[in-house]
This record gives structure tokens, C-alpha cells and sequence, in this order.
DNA sequence: CCTTGACTGGTTGTCGACAATCAACATATA
DNA sequence: TATATGTTGATTGTCGACAACCAGTCAAGG
């Protein structure tokens, strides 16, 4: 029998095309959603998506003014800040649930994405390299085959660190080299097995890429990141799919 | 100015009702919540009440079965064992950073907690025990101001560890006097400033804390715990305020 | 000039009703 | 009897409409 993809609730895709909206930068922090509009552009009434906002609302990708507004939520610096120890911790604790457990198999896919991600450097692709960088981590997270831990982590990849993902496309460049580096160094603790090694070491990789970006990122006068483009007009979220 | 208590949404507010309900055990693990039924013990419409359930959902305290229907989640022994290092990583993070800002007057507010907990026991109040526990632990989160640490470690309790709340009342009292004196120890490295000994501490006390419950837990043969009462049966949530 | 109150447009909160789906039972057909 | 096909009741998904609330404007009154 063949498997088809299992049709998704109307909340479900309102709520991944706002999330991908939000985490791509399409729709920028600080920008209102208004259900009035979303109504339109989704072409479904607002109770879906009333109930996809309350989920993002959740997730902490938007917050509700005293007025009951509903916005992008803005990240301020502090917030970067705050969340490097906290994913430095999940993600050391990933790697020494995973060193325990790894298999040659495995060492070998991360060293492929690694090769993956020095190739798409050295063409250009940022992109890309943002994208396999994800897909690394995501490795030693299903090693560590966690629950609890998977969903910490993607609580916060998600609230907070959805802005790294929007800027690493075009400007963070300059700190892949050094993240090449530290994954290859990773890797070779894991092949010695040595567990606290890997540990330490993951810990201090997540706290350099993020510092790294820290110092790369602007941030406005009231501490809060700025995208690219113009602020404070709502955007659409192309429905796509 | 005197300060209001600012009042709270409907949708706050049912979700706050159904949230206690589970936690506290009134609704138990496996039962169905029935938008019908709850529209009728709350005396409101289905709309702020399917919210509450999305948020609900969102928390991990609800799972949505094959065919939409809605039950409080079941916990499997896996699940607590899944929560016990990321609660242990997350909890010696907020003791490395509390460690590093606490002031002799905070030292002595969980001094303070931990004598209350002692005079608790010893009067055989062992719900007031585990409320004053988490009190202490809800200290140096505080102290470690990290606000995405916060968020997570919140996320964490709530989503899993409620049940431990539940079953703390009229069982594990057998288990306080470890955490008592694990707690004492914990300050004496606070008071000595010793940031790696309490980081090392406190993850080993949140371990041991969560092993002695496992230890004492009974999981049915499908590896679900077992509330005290009748299974499967919904009973209301008392809309309490 | 300042305050108050009424009106307006925009937005969210809530509601009751209808449509869609599914489990369970009943019925028909071989 | 065994399988297939309605039918029913229970439950969730969605909708359109109305109520509540707020910012902003404007006019009346002091």
C-alpha cells in the first residue's frame, strides 16, 4: 500500500504557514496580525485562526499587547542573550546522551553533512550552510533519542532563535569556517568515545556560534533586532502549499 | 494607586481550571475532555474552550488520539525517565548562574524554605513539603534571572512532571529527608560560593530526587502510571474562582 | 483653553448553528 | 452465518453574526 501523506487540520497549516511567515522574516517582529485580514488571505473564517494565533502565542513567536493587539514578537538583545546558556546546556546534554550510544554509521553521516556544509561554503551557498548546520545538530538529537530533550530544544530553536536562521542567510558568513572547525573536532571526540570531551565541547561550540552572531547582529536603540526591510507594516503570509 | 488583580481572559481562565484539574489529578490520565460537557461546567461557548484545550494541547497535557477525540495525557515510565537529566541539566544551569549573583539574604530565604519543609514533615504534612520544595527550587530560579531558562524548566514540570506533584501528597514522604539534607548541602556550597560544587550538586539532587520517585511509582502493564481512582471516566474540573 | 461626553471605525471576544466525521448498531443480502 | 450497507447519535470542525472594547476624533460646556 502505498503512504500518503496525512491531510493536515486547517489550524495545522494556518499555524505552519504563520510560523514559517514569521520565522523566515516575512513577517517581521513587531508587525500586527489581524484576524480580520488573515480571514482573507487564508480564505477561512477567523475561529482557526484565532486558535493557530493562541498556538503561536505559545510558542512565544507572538505576543498580545495591553490591548489585546496581537504582534511578531521582537527579540531584544537580552533575549539572545538569556538562551545561550540554556540550548549550550540541552544541546551538551544531547551530545553526551548521544557519544553513549552513537554508531560508526552515524559519526559517518555527521562527517558527510560537515563535508556538506565546507562545500556549500566555498560555493557560496549560505543558505545552505544555515540549513545543514540544522540538520547536524538535529543528528545527535535523534542519536540521543530524547523526548523530553527533543522538545526543549525545539522550544527553543523556535521561540528565540528563529531570527538566527532569518540573518545567517546573508550576513553571518564569516563565522561558518570557524563552526566547520569545531564540528570536526566534535566528531573526533565522538570517534574516541569520549564522552565529558564531547560534552564540553558541544557546549562551548553552541555558546561561540551564538556569541558569534551576537556580535554580528544590530539591534536598535531600544535593544530590539532589526530585519532588513521596512518596519511595522503587516505582510502577507503566502499560503503556501 | 492600589493594584487590581488584572482580570483574567475566559480563555485564561479555563485554561488555568482544566491545567489544575490535571495537575492536581481531579482529571485523570487517559480521560476524555468533551467540548460539550465542559461548555456546560464552565457556562461558556465551545469557542474559548477549544482554545483553552489547543493551549492545553500546546503544554503537552492533552493528546489528540487517531480520531480527534481529546484525553488528558497518559505518562509512560519513559517519559519521567526522558525528563530526568534535561530537568537535571536545566536545574544545575540555574544553580551555576544563581551561584555567581545570589546575596547573603537570598542564602538565607532558602535556608528558611528548608526549614519550613523540615517543620512540615515533622508535623506529617508532607503536600505542604512538596509545595515548599518547589518553592525552594523556584528560588534560585529566580536568583539565575534567565528568562528562557525559566520558560523551559516551567515547560518541563508542567508538561510531565505534574504528576509528581499528584503523587508527592500521600506516598514519597519516605523520600524528604534525603532532599532535606541534599538541600542543606546545596547551601553550604552556595555560602561558599563554589560554583562548580553547586552545579554538580544540584544535578545530582535532581536526579536522586526523580530516581526515588521513579523508584517508588507504579506503572500498569502498558507502562502507565496509575492515579488512585476509577480510570477512564471524565469528572469535571470544579471552575474554582 | 481644558475637560467631558458622544460618536466612529477598527479589532478582538463570544456565541449559536450547521457541516463533517466517526463508532456503534441495525439491517439487508448472499 | 458472514459480509456489506445504511442509519443514528455523539463529537469535533467551521462559519457568520453580534457584543465588547479601545483609540481617535469632534463638539459642547465650563
Amino acid at each position: 500500500m502505498a503512504e500518503f501523506p496525512k491531510p493536515k487540520s486547517m489550524v495545522d497549516q494556518i499555524y505552519i504557514s504563520l510560523s514559517n511567515a514569521i520565522t523566515s522574516g516575512a513577517l517581521e517582529p513587531g508587525c500586527r496580525l489581524v484576524e480580520q485580514e488573515l480571514q482573507k488571505d487564508f480564505g477561512v473564517s477567523r475561529a482557526p485562526i484565532r486558535e493557530a494565533i493562541r498556538l503561536l502565542e505559545a510558542d512565544g513567536l507572538v505576543v498580545v499587547d495591553a490591548y489585546k493587539k496581537k504582534h511578531v514578537r521582537n527579540l531584544t538583545r537580552e533575549d539572545l542573550v538569556d538562551n545561550i546558556p540554556v540550548l549550550a546546556s540541552l544541546e551538551s546534554l544531547a551530545a553526551r546522551l548521544a557519544a553513549a550510544r552513537i554508531t560508526k554509521k552515524q559519526i559517518d553521516e555527521l562527517d558527510g553533512i560537515n563535508r556538506e556544509i565546507q562545500q556549500a561554503f566555498s560555493e557560496g551557498n549560505f543558505a545552505k550552510c544555515a540549513e545543514l548546520n540544522f540538520a547536524f545538530h538535529r543528528v545527535f538529537l535523534q542519536v540521543a533519542d530524547n523526548k523530553a530533550l527533543h522538545r526543549a530544544v525545539r522550544s527553543i530553536v523556535k521561540s528565540t532563535l528563529w531570527l538566527w536562521l532569518a540573518s545567517q542567510y546573508y550576513k553571518n558568513s564569516a563565522t561558518i569556517p570557524s563552526s566547520i572547525e569545531e564540528h570536526e573536532q566534535i566528531l573526533q571526540a565522538f570517534r574516541r568515545k569520549d564522552v565529558h570531551l564531547v560534552e564540553s565541547m558541544v557546549r562551548e561550540h553552541i555558546e561561540n556560534v551564538l556569541e558569534r552572531f551576537l556580535k554580528q547582529s544590530k539591534f536598535d536603540t531600544e535593544g530590539i533586532y532589526l530585519f532588513g526591510g521596512t518596519k511595522g507594516q503587516p505582510r502577507l503570509a503566502s499560503p503556501e502549499n
